[in-house]
DNA sequence: CTCCCGATAT
DNA sequence: ATATCAGGAG
């Protein structure tokens, strides 16, 4: 594991990086944030995006949702992929919603996590996002390069890089740095072909400098 | 742990 | 052909 000092160098540098890293999902309000979100399990957000547009048209409100069959649910957002999954769990949210919310999503982390399909991930980004608190959701893109750079160990669960990035990071930069770190492991530090040739962070890299004994990062 | 799953890049 | 994509539930 890296140093504390370490760690906020390579946040520093990311921040220099990608300065104008944010959400990248399409939505105008916390119900159709989370309704993004969900769909955005295992997909791109660039696909996701592709399909708001015209069922956001549609379903406005979750007694909109609950208005078709699952089946034409499904059918509107199959292009996602699992899309039986998240069809069946957006009909169940929006009951929920009506039952106990007044069909509003609500803004407490705990309360989200109870909702079908939400996940303390989906829940993170809905909080930060939504409702503008400060909160480190960690995706497959968060966790990738935090245990690449030795932020935090490979054998590490989600939650214990949660809280790691946590201690690392100060809590007012906490939303920004989350993205800034999406948006370094999704332009960057792919998963199959990591930039390491060209990154600022090589020296310091465990996994760089792993890839570069293996001969994986070729050098002019 | 497995299953869900289509679109896209390599 | 195969790995990967803002995961979550059983």
């Amino acid at each position: 594991m890296v140093s504390k000092k370490k760690a906020m160098e390579f946040i520093d540098t990311i921040d220099l990086m990608f300065p104008d890293a944010e959400c990248e999902l399409h939505a105008n309000n916390p119900f159709e944030l989370t309704i993004a979100v969900l769909l955005s399990a295992q997909c791109t957000d660039a696909l996701v995006n592709k399909v708001t547009p015209n069922l956001f048209n549609k379903y406005k409100t979750p007694e909109d949702y609950l208005s078709v069959e699952l089946e034409e649910l499904q059918q509107d957002i199959r292009s996602i992929g699992l899309y039986r999954n998240k069809a069946k769990n957006i009909q169940k949210l929006s009951q929920i919603l009506i039952d106990q919310y007044n069909g509003q999503i609500p803004s407490l982390r705990d309360e989200l996590v109870k909702l079908p399909g939400v996940g303390r991930k989906t829940a993170n980004v809905v909080t930060s996002v939504a409702f503008n608190e400060p909160q480190i959701a960690v995706d497959t893109h968060v966790e990738r390069v935090s245990k690449r750079l030795g932020i935090c160990r490979y054998k590490d669960d989600v939650l214990t890089v949660e809280k790691t990035l946590q201690k690392v990071i100060p809590v007012e930069r906490w939303s920004k740095t989350h993205h800034q770190l999406i948006f370094f492991g999704r332009y960057h530090c792919l998963a199959r072909n990591p930039k390491c040739r060209e990154c600022p962070l090589l020296n310091d890299c465990r996994e760089g400098q792993k890839r570069l004994r293996k001969g994986l990062v070729k050098i002019d």
